[in-house]
DNA sequence: GATGAATGAGGATTCATTCAT
DNA sequence: CATGAATGAATCCTCATTCAT
């Protein structure tokens, strides 16, 4: 098409097809390379794989990461930083029962990260982190701790308001992060946390949770079992 | 080659001692094995550095397992068979109220299983599951569906006996399940599931979890929040 | 693409500068090449680096060379080509003694080879001649060959007229020559032939190698320790 | 052969001769590698090619030779240190005229450097010393200055003496080293410093370069030319 | 012509596995 | 049986070369 070329319109849309394509690049590779290495581990993923994965060549891929730890970092990075800013705004200016404000929490983290691929960072974070110190630093203080911070917050708002009965902090805010880092295990390793055979429902067990949490935590709870102690 | 045994007699008496180690030598390489697959990962784990922590040859390693999945196989198998047999008679004639015996067997599980290598062995299954399907499905019957089992045995006695209120039993066992997941997998993996500064005792942690719980099964149990909700 | 050119005159006067440089890049992508050639090694150059150095893409680099090894071949080339006709002239024609005419020669080599960038061949023709046979002929044929019979023209000069004593020709080219390679690798491999602390001045080593070579050439030459030999 | 195995004697010998290969596989190692290097440079130069020439495969290279660098190292390492302690001793012990010492000296480095594989380690230094300033900062400091200063030395001797006449020494030092590196140049890479057709006798070489050398510096020394120059 | 994104062959290196001793 | 030297398949990564724009 010589014709084409000297009025330069084919060029042009071309070229946007180029460079939507260049820019694309890194994310498609990001999103090959952490759905692999959540399936089969980090070391077990082959480069080629994931570049096969994103639709490029193995060369390529090198065009936009260093390398294979340089692209586990980057996967890491794109799919945690800065979403604890946001989230935090959201929750300091809540309004509404400490209770209603925990279901609303773990709603709100399940529909934001636990439903989507991100979840697997969780599984992949378990398996690498001895591996990766650097990394694993890193995840340790961009999510674990402003996550167990947020949490913590909130059980205090509702000790402080009567709410929820006096405990202590720490170990109650991991009876809140368990069964959420255990959904997202879950959810990456069919059969090996929870039966196969039951096909759990992500929303229907964070409801069961929170039930059995509120409950738990209630100011005004009774025990199982201590009736008969008494007895 | 019977003549060279004739030749080796005097070898007989020495090799007592050769004799024994040689037995106890597959259980060193499964323990070796089981650390080191569970500290860096199975792929990032060389047969070599198991056979040295083992104090045998390389050579020596292939002399008992035929492959180093061969190994990763028979250290999952190693550290489940039977576990639950002796397990499930001991609950099945527990005397005491259900609380108790939820009670009782969190704290029996951590000290047969949690406190020891064994722990290792979950977080090991969630890296390796996917690369290992026939292992995991081995798993998933040998110890993922009679835990289950278990656990929903004890909720539905104390569901019958009214200790506990009526609850989806799928739901609650799961409630029961995680915190001991949760812990397994938290004790090799510092700072990926819980802040690194945050020195749990996981006796205390499983007390605290047993709280909540119990709290929250009891059939005369509160629901934070709920309160307002009826204003 | 006639038509092409007919819709692009406006461009026709902007790139006379264009065209300029385009015939100037080939020149550029030569220097670049033989500079880093030399300091690197061929292999160890990337086609990149020379591209850039000449403030070219990659790309570009291949529009004027067909590969790798044919910008090595060029290189050598371009640096070489016809040096020695008009040097011979020169010197056919010269008048005075030929210790002086091997002063000059010296000289005037150090000057217009030795001095300017053209020096680097020596060193990446000692490097690359096994892997490129057809480049060593070729430089065999129009440097090697004629220096050396430039040379020993010279030197049989001096020997017919009586200043320089009767010695084999080929040895004696070798003493005149020697030097001068010397000083080219030399001054592209620090360190690796004469001492790094030691600030050599060429000039002041021509001068050197010259006063050694015309004692050393002279007729009237005594020879040091044979007066001891003799005694 | 079931009976030999039996009385162990075909193990004896058969163990001392892998035994011996194991030992003598970094020597190999190293040789082939030298001629290799030498031969089509370091980079030019596969791994594999070096194993092969060793008579082994790629995987035993590395089990003597952490890198390819490593073994570069190992090969500069092997076939120079060392040698200029035992030669500094012997020089400064030498009795006779200082013509006869530099006679000596060029002779002897000819037989036991020259003469060997290891001339090629300075076209290889040469090559490869600006990819790997280590290795070139450690050339000069265990090869060039010591070479320097014993030359030096016994230059100095000879001024002493007044055998030579005052010279500049760093200067006449080079005006010495020159024609050595010259003809391990020479040798390693035909063609390129002097005519192939020539087929020069490194021996005579050297006799014709001490001629004129001590020619040149001897002290009762005309210069052609001169006696032109002064008329 | 010029560009630089994309390619994939090629090479260094690792490590599970074998086997002669 | 035990050893550890040897192997070579597998994998990461580089870089000369191509080609759509």
């Amino acid at each position: 098409m010589p014709l084409s070329k000297l009025f330069c319109k084919a060029k042009a849309s071309a070229s946007v097809k180029r460079e939507r394509r260049k820019e694309a690049r890194p994310g498609e590779l990001l999103d090959a390379a952490l759905e692999l290495f959540v399936e089969k581990g980090f070391a077990a993923t082959r480069v080629e794989e994931v570049a096969a994965r994103a639709g490029v060549s193995k060369g390529t891929l090198f065009l936009y990461f260093q390398s294979k730890e340089e692209l586990l970092k980057a996967v890491v990075r794109e799919n945690i930083s800065g979403r604890f800013e946001a989230w935090n705004k959201e929750f300091s200016s809540f309004e509404g029962s400490t209770g209603e404000m925990l279901t609303y929490c773990l709603n709100v983290w399940w529909d934001r990260v636990g439903a989507t691929k991100a979840s697997g960072i969780t599984k992949l974070m378990m398996s690498e982190a001895t591996n990766f110190p650097e990394i694993a630093s890193f995840y340790q203080h961009e999510v674990i701790t402003p996550g167990q911070t947020l949490i913590r917050r909130i059980l205090q708002r509702g000790m402080d308001s009567g709410e929820f009965r006096k405990m202590d902090l720490d170990y109650a805010a991991l009876a809140v992060v368990a069964p959420i880092i255990f959904l997202m295990l879950s959810k990456h390793s069919a059969g090996v946390c929870i039966d196969k055979g039951l096909a759990m429902d992500p929303k229907k067990y964070i409801a069961a949770q929170l039930d059995i949490l509120l409950h738990g935590l209630s100011a005004n709870a009774g025990v199982a079992g201590r009736a008969k102690e008494k007895t």
